[in-house]
DNA sequence: TATTATTTTTAGACTTGTCTAAAAATTTAT
DNA sequence: ATAAATTTTTAGACAAGTCTAAAAATAATA
């Protein structure tokens, strides 16, 4: 069994080597948990003992198999909560992730599992992000940043990159929403903003927010 | 802000209190929460000072207004919670408890409201407890000990006294459920056993089990 | 009321998870 | 390849919550 702490680090862990190569540095878990190298030192001998990651001194921590599995398990309990906000409890996807931060540790298989059933066996949570199986497996499905795709392309909203508040509170205003279709009418060289057109509007966006916004190709009309 | 463990002194002491008069001693809350007097003694200095509780050394323990207003809340939280894992997750009643133990220090007011509205403002958990309002008061229900019955009454079975898995179970066992209108067909002197009909079965029950069942009065046939 | 017995509190210690400050190892740059 | 900068680890400390063992207060009993 793992503590609340624990069960944080392995999830950070988990999340940091789906885009990193090789370990994840001391560093890097510090700053996404807001903590300090030396807390991080001390955490990492304790799951090296418990087996759950792999750590040589001063070489960065890699999960095993289980730790990959406690995290994963971790991550689809938050991901599943967040469905359940969202589509039963009526919370905007920006207000989400604050209690899922608190649900994910609630320890119960049957909770998870019913709760799975009860929304409908979800393949994806509310920003867009893939819900692991009960094994701990996830489908990778092909995405790009909507700011890679030329103009006159098109492709589907699947998810954000940046989960902040703002930035969703944004999407909302704007009226961009998961599913929706994008194409690329037209890109301005200078500052890299796009000209999209989303549903039946036409917007203009900045390079950031288009670097924040994942496609699923959409390849004919 | 309260931390998980004030949380449940909180809740422990306010039920204690509902059945002591005067204040509630440190060993009843020791013995509640399976910890020791010391330990007790500690966390209530703690309580003392964020003044949720009145303490005098040696004299027990008493909630403040507010003190009472925190442990409704829990208890509010652990009721709409069990509500939820029964009537939209298909657990048993006498599954929900554990996991409700730790639902209920979830913290968002959106989200026990939202849930509330959910569940359709239900007034009882799955035990027959009243379920707190969000100001913290509860409806006291006039409620009898089947035991306290005499021969050819009847009443509607509202709660349990003992919530274990095991006499839960048993209930089950038995086939009796909360809402059942229960009668009393006999009583036996020596043993004080039962003999009831619930609904159209009669059945033989010990004086234990009677003492664990609370009945609404039910005038009339 | 004096003497047990019980309850409650204090004192000191331990664990978990964190921190700061300093030392050690590694990496980068000259 | 040596010096400087960065990263990581160690050492020691602290807060929360718990424990044991012993002292103090209260309650029960002779």
């Amino acid at each position: 069994m793992f503590t609340l702490s624990e069960e944080n680090y392995l999830k950070a862990i988990y999340h940091l080597e789906l885009d990193t190569d090789g370990g994840v540095s001391t560093n890097a878990i510090a700053e996404k948990l807001t903590t300090k190298a030396s807390s991080v030192t001390d955490m990492i001998k304790k799951l090296s003992e418990k087996e759950v990651v792999l750590y040589k001194k001063y070489k960065g921590v890699t999960l095993t198999i289980s730790g990959k599995t406690v995290a994963a398990n971790v991550v689809r309990k938050h991901r599943l909560w967040e469905v359940f906000l969202v589509e039963k409890l009526n919370f905007s996807w920006h207000e989400v992730h604050e209690v899922a931060e608190q649900l994910e540790h609630i320890k119960s298989a049957k909770l998870i599992n019913q709760l799975d059933r009860f929304l409908g066996f979800p393949k994806h949570d509310p920003h867009g992000d893939p819900i692991p199986d009960k094994d701990g497996n996830l489908k990778i499905v092909e995405k790009s940043l909507l700011s890679t795709l030329s103009k006159n392309e098109s492709g589907i909203c699947i998810g954000v990159d940046d989960s902040s508040s703002e930035f969703l509170q944004f999407l909302d205003k704007k009226g961009i929403t998961l599913g929706k279709k994008i194409t690329i009418l037209d890109k301005e060289d200078f500052d890299d903003s796009l000209s999209i057109l989303i549903g039946d509007k036409k917007l203009s966006i900045s390079n950031k927010i288009a670097s924040n916004l994942y496609i699923r190709a959409h390849t004919g009309q």
